[in-house]
DNA sequence: AACGTACATGAATATATGATCATGTATTTA
DNA sequence: TAAATACATGATCATATATTCATGTACGTT
């Protein structure tokens, strides 16, 4: 038989399955793809053009940046959210390259 | 304020994460990976290489098929599957891209 | 026609995820 | 210092997903 095999470690496949398992949610989605157009954004901000409960968005937030995807910086009274890796906007082109989506 | 939107449409949006949803799984990462490898594998093969449970994989196998991540061609006993959208592809290279994974 | 091989399906269960609500904390402003 | 603004957290509940086990079906072979 032919050598074919996983050419991706299982810690790499555990930890890419994690991270895009995150991104795949509309509303995560949705985020990552504003942050691309404006390199931060306060939660406040997300929210009027998102216009999901704050909670909600804040779960979601809390959520990608436990799993390394965005990073924070308070400054006053607000939070500023901005994305990680840049590579992880690729993903974003792939969904509009893919013909499938 | 600026007119900072999401430049997704909705539908495209949850097809999106839809189809992603689905690639946020080791298994299923590693399907897909194999099959950038071989155009073509039975799911005898892609067990034998994966190790696991034959119906597990059945049924990731069957999940990638109805979100159209997967196309399958039965031939006498075996059924090929195959990617049924190179784009999809895209995705694991971004996962080798992505220095956080 | 009976058997073996290759694969699919369905039920059951455990666990994960998404959404909502109520409440908590940090910071600025009155 | 009290109130307002901006955001986070925790509990709860509904739903989705992953896995296993048992069984079913399709095709080829004897």
């Amino acid at each position: 038989m032919s050598s074919l095999k996983v050419r991706v470690d299982q810690k790499k496949l555990e930890r890419a399955a994690y991270v895009l398992k995150c991104v795949a949610h509309p509303v995560r989605i949705s985020i990552i793809d504003l942050l691309e157009q404006k390199e931060r954004l306060t939660v406040s901000q997300l929210q009027e053009v998102l216009q999901v409960e704050q909670s909600l968005l804040s779960h979601h937030l809390t959520n990608m940046r436990d799993k390394g995807v965005v990073e924070t910086k308070r400054e006053g009274k607000n939070v500023y959210y901005s994305l990680s890796d840049s590579a992880i906007t690729n993903i974003i082109s792939c969904i509009h390259a893919c013909k499938n989506f």
